[in-house]
DNA sequence: CTGTTAGCGCATTCAA
DNA sequence: TTGAATGCGCTAACAG
């Protein structure tokens, strides 16, 4: 409604001068027309019209957060409580750039690409993409762009990415499970589509113990089904006297809290007859009886350092590490027991 | 970078031509043109000027997502886990709606103004906005604005919010509690900026009382501290022997969860010291040992709901129920105990 | 110090 | 059935 000629008409001088005032050019505009238009301008409440600006720019000041979602699913990512604290940190150091925050949930690279071309996008934040889309992706944009929690299988070009140390966090929990005496473990792998996570944790796993002379062999990475009363048939079956199995390695707290809670209605105490460990340590990790032993990391730094790094980008800063992972940190609860044999 | 201009060049045809066959203007174009265009767009992967257009129509098919915030608080409410499942459903419903979502926390009802201004948004979605200023944003702000979980001061005027049955949530979890035994209940209200909501949760308790012929001090209304710490010694001190109280009527679970998990540990048994009830009916609830007896409401419906009244306001159809209030169910569950007298 | 102007991409009206 | 022209609000280059 208001626009730079309308202030500019009612302050009695050029559409220049009045944007000369808000962009500050002050040695352009002398102190008695620089006082006069600004006054009009609070009457008035200008806002620029973001739209012109995009057309007169190319450049819309928004950055897009894509979160990626398995196609057949009907749940969104966002529906789960934990991309909430990578979120909210994003959101914060996004408006704290003066930048805008569009979000936008998809499993298609074709929109993505659509998105940030018809907004102009200042830049992208990509979130769990699956590998494969992730080429493609950087073939087709052209503004800068930072990944989270994604694995390349592409290593000629830089990819920017802040990741977690998941080999090592697999390493830490299946070498503390071996102190405490557990050489028969399941790894229980979250989605399917964050495999490569998945896969580095089990990797750590095997490291451990591979480094005290046993084999982890391939057969202890079980995918967790989609469907909870499948989850906790597998839950009940692993944990079961017949199994072999003395703790269950769980690759997120949510996953470890609903084994937990389902095996001590099931009659099955945790840890006394079986172990259980988790993956993130969210909120359920301390909430939970037993508390969660598991691997901690801090969400809310990933999403701080995304956005810190996507701007360097924007800017044309140098970035140091394109490909950061963040530490991880075995936290010890109860939920493990000390055994000597089965 | 391709244009619709850049499409008719290649096409050798006119930029109206290449419009229309964008809007689907069919009777207008040729069969001929029609399919050389459509191909052009292909290759060119052609996708609007998303700045141009907002220049050209006064409107951005962008629904602004404003998540209120307390000023002082550094924390954001998106990283509230559970802001999560309405923030999600929301999304998908404004993506399915071919609109796209801007994500924005503030306190400060002149930016989300100029906001909307800036961007030409088509619509408004307010969560949790404070009272005092939703009658400023209504007044300043001509398009459509559906809040979530707001109390209005002001009765004049028709406010679109979709809201709880707090009232009765409250109700019905102590006329239950009544029904166990318990007449001595102290009331943990969440933060100071959803006032609103725990007073009528609160009031809805005194009413169950007042149904039974008793009577529920004023005092009983407990504002928990945002200091964990300073939560823990309320909880104990609360639950001590020394305390006239037997239950704790937590206004959401995740204290409910914080509490239970807490006095457990400190060697208060839950329910058989002291019975513990929740809000909400979210993930903790069942997951928690005792497993939460609380007031169930439906987020991600919320969430839908709003979406789906905002795109009637926006199509200019006419909305039912603009003050809608979700139900509530009490979902009985471990955390209350019978008991006789204290 | 201040004003004028062209052009960004699109929709729309009018003309052919 | 197709084309040309205008304006949306703003920026930046240029002229005064």
């Amino acid at each position: 409604m208001s626009t730079i000629k309308k202030i500019a008409q009612k302050a009695g001088v050029s559409p220049t001068t009045v944007a000369n005032v808000l962009h500050g050019r002050l040695g352009r505009v002398s102190q008695g027309t620089l006082n006069k238009v600004q006054s009009v301008i609070q009457e008035e409440k200008y806002a620029p019209n973001m739209g012109a600006l995009i057309l007169a720019h190319s450049d819309s000041r928004i950055i897009g957060i894509i979160m990626f979602m398995e196609p057949r699913r009907d749940e969104t990512v966002l529906e789960d409580p934990f991309s909430s604290a990578i979120l909210g940190a994003m959101e914060r150091k996004i408006r704290e750039n003066g930048y805008f925050v569009m979000l936008h949930t998809t499993s298609d690279e074709a929109e993505v690409v659509r998105l940030s071309k018809a907004w102009k996008l200042a830049g992208l934040v990509l979130v769990w993409a699956p590998s494969n889309i992730c080429n493609i992706i950087c073939d087709s944009i052209d503004t800068p762009l930072v990944f989270i929690d994604s694995y390349f299988t592409d290593n000629q070009r830089v990819y920017y990415n802040i990741g977690l140390q998941d080999q090592r966090g697999g390493y830490e929990i299946a070498r503390y499970l071996l102190s405490m005496g557990h050489s028969r473990i399941v790894f229980l792998a979250n989605d399917p589509s964050f495999t490569a996570g998945d896969k580095a944790r089990f990797s750590g796993c095997r490291e451990a113990f591979q480094e005290q002379g046993q084999l982890l062999p391939e057969d202890c990475y079980v995918q967790l089904p989609k469907d909870r009363r499948e989850r906790e048939k597998l839950y009940l079956q692993l944990a079961d006297d017949s199994s072999p199995y003395t703790a269950l390695v769980c690759s997120s707290d949510y996953h470890a809290a609903e084994a937990v809670s389902f095996l001590q209605d099931s009659g099955i105490e945790v840890p006394r007859q079986i172990s259980v460990t988790g993956f993130d340590d969210n909120i359920f990790a301390r909430l939970v009886r037993p508390r969660l032993t598991t691997i901690h990391q801090d969400s809310g730094e990933k999403g701080k350092l995304a956005i810190s790094m996507l701007m360097k980008l924007i800017r044309n800063e140098p970035v140091s590490e394109p490909n950061r992972r963040l530490p991880i940190r075995l936290e010890i609860r109860d939920s493990v027991q000390r055994i000597v044999e089965k």
